[in-house]
DNA sequence: AATTGCTAAGTTTTT
DNA sequence: CTTAGCAATT
């Protein structure tokens, strides 16, 4: 039996709940992963199967962490022969979900079940694509932004206010066109991921029967994340049953921009009137001072469950708040507090969090952070499988696991350059577009028609042949190493050469191939006795599905740098946040968008992440691209009650130097005295 | 085919 | 001040 003696009477509740739809409120660092994990627990006690067990994350992170409580909490059940599947009960991401639901019925839905994952840049390229054929060249259209409202149409989000008008008509013009392009290659997006269960579920009632009877008791996590695709999903497995939890806290829905339904959350009695609602209010992180703060500022919002965070840790000291002249001032003071704290209080580096709004912000603190020599983690930022070495080799796999993905091949046909110029790829383009057909297949058989010259023609040839050997070794050979077979192939194509020759400077160059040799090698760690093309296939799909898998731990002693949104479910003994001003927090942009309440749930995520010391900082005057503007302090700052705040220069942070030197002196006088 | 130079624009981000 | 994307040039 789990222990449940150390719950508070609200946790207890929302672990012995076990049937029939409950809401957990979980106000920030209030032991939500606790209260699920021990909830999982308490079925299994109960005698519920594992396989009947669903618990749907946001995030791998997320899913990981929750896997790890779950191993600790509950021993493994006595090992059945041939229990398989149902030893563990499921902790994943909504996506993993549907693609484990989509492998098996894949061919249900018109995909082989071998389908890919497009991420971000190869919808763009999709999009690009599909917007210059129907419109020309010459039309100047941003992708990215027409790849935004495609997926707010599709994801039947409430949110139509805001963006941008064009972009939502081009977006609504190409739909059609841009899932068949998927479509034809084998391939789905983030978003299909989610719309082609619901698709099954609609289609294919013994489908959506054999998931509610798998799935008997549903926990949902980070819930006022999930958008309207997602409350469907969840509905669906759920309307027979009613066995749902979900967990979240409203005050720290951040994501509406990406489409996230904080009205999930707040109407949930709508499709559940039976719901118990309990609350968690009891914070296990923050100084009552913190807590009192955050309460305060959030509370100015109108939409919202209310709830009154408490704790009993203590008053703690009062939050500083200061006014710098700039940012490099700003980053300058920081950087001095973090100094000041780590060599008269022996606070490490890891306890300390610089908390930003736009990524741009980094750049100052950085430079200050350098300047001094202290060691700092950056999160987020520019992804390594963003480089471009990272993406063609990706293109690469993925076209040899489907050749008939036009995305992937267009990527690489010619990278490094083989003769297959973008005119024969042009010709060789239009050609697949009338005979409905991919562009590989065009390759393997092009007509006299295409209209290929003859050095086209022998180069086209070549490549063709390369394929199709590389794509042989990859199946006549069950025990393969992908490693090998990977750098083979980069080696073959003249790939690795050409990274070195394009790079200028030899030692970046170096790197890039280490990159690409890196991951080559990661290629082993997929663990499965599986035929090559199989294990490719997963390899790739859990690297689309989860990118940070890799870089997570890089601790070490370092000062944490981070943006407002990626801080949720983090938290550090000491945080500063820094430009706290007007056009940054709120955001210029939340103005025009009337997202203000968002701006302000913001705030709140990056107060409530801190545990002892709060530091906020704002600067009259900041760099716009490239030119000193004037800043003005945020007016949620006058939302935080003053007896909370010691504003000013009272508690001045004592710039290292200067504490050196008082030590010197000190360390002098004591010298002197013996 | 590749390199250079110009213009334009510049939140947040996981899956 | 950057960076990305595109055009023009060699």
């Amino acid at each position: 039996m789990s222990d449940l003696t150390k719950l508070n009477p609200q946790q207890r509740d929302a672990v012995e709940t076990v049937r029939g739809p409950v809401l957990i409120l979980a106000g920030a660092g209030t032991g939500k992963t606790r209260v699920i994990t021990c909830r999982i627990a308490r079925l299994l006690d109960r005698g519920v199967a594992p396989s009947h067990i669903l618990a749907v994350t946001f995030t791998n992170k997320a899913a990981r962490e929750m896997q790890a409580r779950v191993r600790q909490i509950v021993r493994r059940p006595p090992a059945t022969d041939g229990a398989g599947d149902g030893e563990r009960p499921t902790l994943c991401t909504f996506h993993s979900l549907c693609v484990r639901i989509l492998r098996r019925y894949a061919d249900r839905l018109g995909y082989k079940s071998n389908f890919v994952i497009y991420d971000e840049a190869e919808q763009v390229s999709v999009i690009k694509r599909i917007v210059s054929r129907i419109s020309g060249p010459e039309a100047k259209v941003d992708a990215v932004a027409v790849l935004a409202a495609l997926s707010k149409l599709r994801n039947g989000g409430t949110t139509l206010a805001g963006g941008d008008d064009t972009a939502f008509v081009i977006a609504e013009h190409i739909r059609p066109r841009y899932e068949s392009a998927l479509h034809a290659c084998n391939a789905m997006d983030f978003d299909d991921l989610i719309l082609n269960v619901l698709r099954l579920f609609d289609e294919q009632p013994d489908a959506l029967e054999a998931c509610r009877r798998r799935y008997q008791y549903v926990m949902v996590d980070e819930y006022q994340d999930t958008n309207a695709a997602q409350f469907r999903l969840v509905h669906a497995l759920t309307r027979t049953h009613r066995n749902l939890c979900v967990v979240g806290d409203d005050d720290q829905s951040i994501y509406g921009w990406r489409g996230a339904e904080i009205a999930n959350l707040l109407d949930l009695e709508q499709h559940y009137p039976e719901v118990k609602v309990i609350k968690l209010e009891q914070n296990y992180r923050s100084t009552a001072t913190i807590l009192e703060a955050a309460n305060a500022l959030i509370r100015n919002n109108a939409r919202r469950r209310p709830k009154q965070l408490w704790s009993n840790h203590g008053a703690g000291t009062l939050l500083s708040l200061e006014a710098y002249a700039n940012e490099d001032e700003e980053a300058r003071a920081v950087v001095d507090a973090l100094e000041f704290d780590r060599s008269i209080r022996s606070v490490p580096w890891s306890d300390q969090a610089v908390l930003f709004r736009t990524n741009a912000q980094s750049r100052a603190l950085e430079t200050a952070l350098r300047q001094s020599g202290v060691r700092y983690h950056l999160v987020g930022g520019q992804s390594f499988f963003d480089r471009r070495e990272i993406r063609d080799f990706l293109a690469y796999l993925k076209m040899f696991v489907n050749p008939h993905d036009d995305i992937s091949l267009l990527r690489i046909a010619n990278v490094p350059a083989r003769g297959l110029s973008d005119t024969t790829m042009e010709r060789l383009l239009a050609a697949s577009h009338e005979r409905h057909s991919s562009v590989y297949a065009v390759m393997r058989s092009p007509d006299a028609e295409v209209g290929l010259t003859t050095r086209a023609q022998a180069s086209l040839k070549e490549f063709v042949h390369w394929v199709e050997t590389t794509r042989t070794s990859l199946t006549a050979d069950p025990g393969l190493n992908l490693r090998a077979w990977a750098e083979q192939f980069l080696r073959e194509c003249g790939y690795l050469e050409d990274v070195r020759r394009s790079e200028k400077d030899p030692e970046a160059a170096e790197g890039r191939v280490r990159n690409l040799l890196d991951l080559a090698a990661s290629l082993e760690d997929i663990k499965s006795a599986a035929p090559p093309a199989e294990r490719l296939e997963r390899f790739l799909e859990e690297l689309t599905l989860d990118r940070e898998r890799e870089q997570e731990e890089q601790a070490g002693d370092a000062v944490t740098l981070i943006t407002m949104h990626s801080c949720k479910g983090l938290e550090f003994p000491h945080v500063h946040i820094v430009g706290l001003e007007e056009g940054l927090l709120p955001h210029s942009r939340s103005q025009v968008e009337g997202t203000l309440d968002e701006e302000r749930r913001l705030f709140y995520v990056a107060i409530t992440r801190a545990m002892r010391t709060l530091t906020l900082s704002h600067c009259g005057a900041r760099r716009r691209h490239g030119q000193p503007m004037p800043c003005h302090p945020s007016r949620f700052l006058k939302e935080l009650p003053a007896h909370l705040v010691e504003a000013g220069s009272s508690r001045k942070p004592v710039s290292a130097e200067n504490a050196r030197s008082i030590f010197a002196g000190l360390y002098a006088s004591l010298d002197a005295l013996e």
